[in-house]
RNA sequence: GGGCGUAUAGCUCAGUUGGUUAGAGCGCUGCGUUCACAUCGCAGAGGUCUCUGGUUCGAUUCCAGAUACGCCCACCA
């Protein structure tokens, strides 16, 4: 069998991934025997495609899954996607607009076809590109947000909700996005700083006898939304601002409107900011319309769905807010009512799917009173039954959810969960209600929450029942994925799924709570937090036990990886050019726990070179078995000499701080760890070192310990070392587990710390050293004599490892000897000299006159520490110990290095 | 305005309860194709651990402040 020098991933990626599926290996399912471990998948938009933040997300929790799964956990991963309500019908929507079509021209049941259309042929597309990235995934169980028996679980939420109270209907100020035309939660409105302007716009005081009396015939109020004045009702002071004590019970007239609004006093007014008077407009701003609810004022809502403005508007009816904005603002200045401008940054609002600026707008929505709900996912948190990683996320957490507000659940859009609500068309008007913008609060009247449709009203027995036209929030089924994705709460009986028999229930009692959440952090409040109040309020139990949250992926000058602004790396891309390994292990080394990963496209020849180096060195092996045509009926090591022992040794620290780094969710530290151990001390080491001492031993072990690395590899790199374990399975007798994927985590064994392994550290560290002097001396490239002094027993040991120090060291040979001429390099067991004919002693020397500077100053340092007697008064006894250990040594090491220099005098 | 985080080599980051001769990868420099790998090997240079105080026998590490950058939340219109 030919194995090519280069790593080519695209040759095997394909195929292993086709195996793993073949046998089901990604499958999970109750088991007695094991522990479970599941993961659930934060799942995708259908309307996304795989980019670096899923990449990174996924990875980390593919290596999680397969390192417990390895370790012998029943191991899920549940899959999934989202329908992404807004997302969604915003792509289809587009779509509709190449053929000069609005969903309205079409209807909405139409129009919910042509989305279904668009979600079978495109809403798989991200779940393939998560196969294609090694997601072991339980594939069989793919859930989605919208299938009917999920669509059961949020009617279930929804109406053990209402019958509590805790769902409720009214009319408030909301988020509303007039291009999506929908209301959106606080948490869906983002904040970003935008610039503008603030006005300062004069209201004439109306009551002349007053204005008179005092000098000032106006009030001047600051805003940076000249366009709402149009709806404004009052305007407010605080009522200490003795500036104004003269307004008390006033009237004052609305410039352009002339309507007289009354003067109202407010501790919430801010005496410092602006002029201290604040124009109140009760439905276009949230402070106003706690307002105008506090004092009874009147609600006057100017604009339209779409943000014209409305009849309401007077003579800028019909008119965009902006361009109202601009035509009031002349209209003003042509009356002289405008005392000022200044550029002003406002923190406005934006539609987390459109980026249209948000008009808070009174209108009649569907919200989740969140405070009860908080209560218990505050206490498991404050107690660490949710832990977070790293811990920092704790008091974010907290601190957002102590300060929760009512959710607003309503969508006016199409795509999503309609409501369970139904209203009597017979007995009330609530349905009227809703272009009734001036009532304001709770709505409860005419309103039937059911599961299913209800035969006749409650009240009047009619017949004439309309369900609710609004769908759910997207977040509203996601807060329920951990376990309705089981099927909660009616399961499925006992029908056979997909070829297995799987009892819903207990699978959902085996693998619930779900043992990690991996995220970002942007969804802490839009996910997690949710997933925590409706595992604990519907399962009554925390829906996971730790959630790590990784950082946010960014380009290498540091800005967030966006589309939009065209910075994006492709991780499609990536892996076509460097592979899926290459991907992922750059990835796991580059993401420390919890900070954010800054990338560009050379940060993945880390990944190919390692990955090249695994394939190499197994091909070096595989070849070397071949041609000494050794036959391996197991890889057990029975007798292991010295070097065997010191590799095992290795590797078993190895594994153990491998282990330890993955339960901490130090992936990166694990990742690096592997690394080091595979390159460096396996290639560059043991294997160079038994190159010429190969036998029937060797084989075992360098499979033996290959065979555990790439089992440590397979979390991180999955493709290459399950393709590295078949070939390793095809050409040697040896029995082993049938596939990587499913095989057992390595174990460490115990390897004595005898007098033979001691002085193999010792030899190494003189190969170091040796290689060192001669580039010292200018004799790298040169084979020279290495002449050896030192006890026969220790010259026997020589003798034994004579080879591989010959090769490592670049030396013509060893010769030992009663007497040398001169020593070069010594420690307490053996003196060296080397032939040096030729040799640059001037650089040799001033590399030693270097290393004495250094270490006359480390043990000027020590001795000063040493002298002190409040550091051996006050320091523990093993610290004063440690630095006479460390004085002694670095006073001998000087003494060498000095006895060296002389003795080239 | 409130909260949180970060600051260590040119770059990206480690540095585990204060005591280290402060590390790695990439990049850079030199040498090297000795029968896996140049996607390689051997070695080297490069750091007053952001600054200022404090605690301590001792601070990159703990505390306070400053500076810079970043993130989240918030009803200054």
């Amino acid at each position: 069998m030919e194995i090519s020098s280069k790593y080519n991933p695209k040759e095997v990626e394909g195929k292993i991934l086709l195996q793993w599926l073949e046998t089901g290996s990604f499958n999970a399912q109750v088991r007695s025997d094991k522990k479970p471990f599941s993961i659930v998948i934060p799942p995708p938009n259908i309307t996304g495609i795989l980019h670096m933040g899923h990449a990174l997300n996924n990875t980390l929790q593919d290596v999680l899954i397969r390192y417990r799964r390895m370790q012998g956990y029943e191991a899920l991963w549940m899959p999934g996607t989202d329908h992404a309500g807004i997302a969604t019908q915003n792509v289809v929507e587009k779509d509709l607009a190449k053929q000069n079509l609005r969903k309205e021209d079409i209807g909405r049941e139409e129009f919910t076809a042509r989305l279904w259309a668009w979600t079978d042929k495109y809403g798989s597309t991200i779940l393939e590109q998560l196969k294609k990235l090694g997601a072991s995934c339980d594939w069989r169980r793919i859930r989605f947000t919208l299938d009917n028996e999920y669509n059961e679980a949020i009617k279930e939420a929804f109406v053990r909700l209402y019958e509590k109270g805790l769902i409720y209907r009214g009319n408030y100020i909301i988020n509303w996005c007039p291009r999506c035309k929908t209301a959106l939660s606080d948490e869906e409105a983002v904040r970003k700083e935008i610039d503008g302007w603030l006005y300062y716009i004069k209201y004439p005081v109306s009551d002349v006898e007053r204005s008179t009396l005092n000098v000032q015939r106006y009030v001047v109020v600051a805003t940076t939304r000249p366009e709402t004045m149009l709806g404004d009702t009052a305007i407010a002071v605080h009522p200490q601002d003795e500036r104004f004590a003269w307004l008390k019970n006033a009237t004052v007239t609305l410039p352009i409107m002339e309507r007289q609004l009354r003067v109202i006093e407010d501790e919430i007014i801010d005496m410092a900011f602006g002029t201290g008077v604040v124009k109140v407009t009760p439905s276009h701003d949230p402070v106003d319309f706690a307002l105008g609810k506090k004092h009874n004022l009147d609600f006057i809502n100017i604009m339209h769905q779409d943000a014209t403005l409305n009849e309401h508007a007077g003579e800028f009816s019909g008119m965009d807010r902006f361009k109202a904005r601009e035509a009031i603002v002349a209209l003003l200045e042509e009356k002289k009512l405008i005392e000022k401008k200044e550029p002003y940054k406002i923190a406005a609002g934006h539609c987390y799917r459109c980026h249209t600026i948000i008009e808070p707008r009174v209108s009649l929505q569907w919200f989740v009173k969140m405070k009860p709900l908080a209560e218990a996912a505050i206490t498991v948190v404050e107690e660490d039954k949710i832990r977070f990683y790293p811990a920092r996320w704790k008091k974010v957490y907290l601190n957002w959810m102590y300060n929760i507000q009512d959710w607003c659940i309503s969508r006016q859009i199409w795509w999503g969960h309609r409501l369970p609500v139904y209203y009597c068309k017979q007995c009330t008007t609530t349905l009227e209600l809703k272009t009734q913008s001036a009532i304001v609060g709770e709505v409860k009247k005419g309103i039937v929450v059911s599961k299913e449709k209800p035969q006749r009203c409650p009240d009047c027995g009619s017949i004439d029942l309309v369900q609710d036209n609004d769908v759910l929030d997207t977040w509203f089924s996601s807060w329920l994925w951990p376990f309705a994705t089981f099927y909660w709460p009616n399961f499925r009986g006992q029908k056979p799924e997909a070829g297995s028999q799987m009892d819903d229930k207990k699978e959902l009692e085996y693998f619930y709570p779900t043992a990690v959440l991996i995220t970002a952090s942007e969804i802490l409040f839009f996910w997690v937090a949710r997933m925590i109040m409706a595992g604990l309020e519907f399962k009554k139990e925390i829906p996971f036990r730790e959630v790590l949250i990784h950082g946010t992926v960014r380009d290498e000058r540091g800005i967030k990886m966006s589309k939009s602004l065209g910075n994006i790396i492709d991780p499609l891309v990536i892996i076509d050019k460097f592979g899926t390994d290459a991907l992922r292990f750059s990835l796991m080394l580059l993401a420390a726990s919890g900070s954010d990963i800054y990338l560009s496209d050379e940060k993945f020849l880390v990944g190919r070179n390692f990955a090249n180096k695994i394939w190499n060195a197994t091909r070096f092996i595989l070849l070397k078995i071949k041609e000494s045509q050794v036959v391996l009926d197991t890889l057990d090591v029975e007798d292991p000499d010295v070097l065997d022992r010191w590799l095992l040794k290795e590797l078993s620290g190895t594994i153990r701080e491998v282990d330890i780094s993955f339960d901490e969710y130090r992936i990166n530290d694990a990742t690096k760890k592997i690394y080091d151990f595979f390159w460096h001390t396996f290639c560059d080491w043991y294997i160079e070192m038994i190159k010429e001492d190969f036998n029937l031993r060797r084989a075992k072990m360098l499979l033996r310990v290959l065979v555990d690395s790439v089992k440590l590899l397979h979390p991180v790199m999955p493709f290459i070392t399950e393709e590295v374990f078949g070939l390793i399975k095809r050409s040697c007798g040896a029995q082993l587990e049938p596939m990587l994927v499913c095989s057992r985590w390595p174990q460490t064994v115990i390897v004595a710390e005898d007098e033979p392994l001691a002085k193999l550290t010792m030899l190494i560290e003189t190969v170091k050293e040796l290689r060192n002097i001669k580039i010292d001396l200018g004799l790298a490239q040169k084979k020279v004599i290495l002449e050896v002094k030192a006890d026969s027993g220790i010259v026997a040991q020589w003798k034994m490892h004579e080879t591989w120090i010959r090769r490592l060291a670049f030396l013509e040979r060893i010769d030992y000897k009663e007497h040398i001429e001169r020593t070069i390099c010594k420690n307490d067991l053996w003196e060296l000299n080397l032939a040096i004919e030729g040799a640059d002693i001037k650089n040799f020397i001033a590399s030693l006159d270097k290393k004495i500077k250094s270490l006359e100053s480390v043990l000027e340092k020590v001795t000063q520490r040493l002298g002190n007697e409040h550091f051996l008064k006050n320091a523990s006894e093993e610290t004063v110990q440690q630095e006479q250990l460390k004085f002694q040594e670095v006073k001998r090491q000087l003494q060498r290095f000095k006895e060296l220099k002389d003795a080239f005098k």
